[in-house]
DNA sequence: TTATATGCAAACTGTTTGCACGTAG
DNA sequence: CTACGTGCAAACAGTTTGCATATAA
C-alpha cells in the first residue's frame, strides 16, 4: 500500500492545477473520503479526520467538500439531499406503479421514467442485501436548464 | 376525469382500514400529491394545498406524510435525504469510476455496486433531458438490519 | 507578501415535537 | 363521547455565512 503516496501527490497536483491550495486539512479530508467505503456524511468525515487534526472544524469540512465538488474531485452520492421529496404510492393511484426517475442536477426537478426494460433489471452481486427495489436514476440537465445554460446570464 | 372520485374513495377506505381517520386535510394532501407530477417537497405540497385550506399548517403536512408513509400510501422519492453523502471522484482514486449503489432503507448504509452490465444501461425516453449519468440504486435491507429485524427488540 | 483557507459563532433551512383545541368515527 | 388529528410555537439537525486570524505559495 505505498500507492497511497502517489494518490496524495496526484490529489495535490489536481488541486494546484485548479487553483486550490493544498492544506493539510484539505488533504486529510480527501484522504479520509477516498479511503472510506461508507459514503460518509460531512459529520462522519469530520469525526474521522478529527482523530488526526483535533482542531478541525465542521465548517471547514463543508467548505472543502464544496470546493472539491466544484473542481470535480468529490461527488454527491445523491443529488436530492436538500429536502425530502414524496410521491403517492397507493397501488394504481398516481405514481403507485414501479418506475424510475429523471433528475435535473441543476434545478432538482424530478420526472417519472417508465420503461419496462429497466423494470426487469436484476442486481448480480447484492453483497448480502435483501433487495426490495431496483431504481434507475438518470441524472442530467432538464430542457429548461439546458436553455438557461446556453445563455448563462439571462 | 371522474375517475378521481373513485380514487378519493379508495384512499378513504385505505386509511380507515389502516386505522387512520380521513380528515379533509389528509385527503387534500394526498390528492395534491397524487395529482402532481413534480415529486413535490413538503413545502411545495403545503403551498399547493393552502390554496384550498388556507389554515393548513406545515407541521400537519409533515405529520401526514409520515403517517401515510407508515401505511404505504406515500413513498419517499429518495431514501437518503436526511444528510448529504459524499464520495471521492478523482479519476482512478477511491470511488472515481462509474458505479452504482446498494442502499439500506433502514440504517441508510451505502455500498458500491460494480457491475458492467448496469454500466451499459441506456435510457429510452429521456423526455428532452441531457443525461450525464445513469445510476442504479438498489434499495433493501443490509445484512446487519436483516439480522436486527429477526429479533426486533434485541 | 498576499490571496486563500481556517475556526468560531451566529444565522438559516428543513424537519420534528409538545401541547391545547378541534373533529371524525 | 373519546381517540386521533390539527395548528401553533418552540426545539432540533444539517448546512451556510461573516469575519478575524493563520497559512500556502
Amino acid at each position: 500500500m505505498k500507492k497511497q503516496k502517489d494518490d496524495v501527490e496526484r490529489f495535490a497536483q489536481y488541486c494546484r492545477s485548479h487553483g486550490l491550495s493544498v492544506t493539510h486539512q484539505r488533504l486529510a479530508i480527501f484522504e479520509a473520503l477516498a479511503s472510506s467505503r461508507e459514503h460518509p456524511s460531512a459529520e462522519q468525515l469530520h469525526k474521522a479526520v478529527q482523530r488526526r487534526i483535533p482542531a478541525l472544524s465542521l465548517a471547514t469540512v463543508y467548505k472543502n467538500l464544496e470546493a472539491l465538488k466544484a473542481i470535480g474531485a468529490v461527488a454527491d452520492v445523491n443529488p436530492l439531499h436538500e429536502q425530502g421529496r414524496y410521491e403517492a404510492a397507493l397501488p394504481g393511484v398516481g405514481a403507485g406503479r414501479p418506475h424510475h426517475h429523471l433528475v435535473c442536477v441543476s434545478c432538482k426537478k424530478v420526472r417519472d421514467l417508465h420503461d419496462a426494460d429497466l423494470d426487469r433489471l436484476r442486481v448480480r452481486d447484492a453483497q448480502g442485501f435483501d433487495i426490495r427495489a431496483v431504481r434507475v436514476q438518470a441524472e442530467g440537465l432538464c430542457p429548461d436548464c439546458q436553455a438557461r445554460s446556453v445563455r448563462p446570464r439571462a
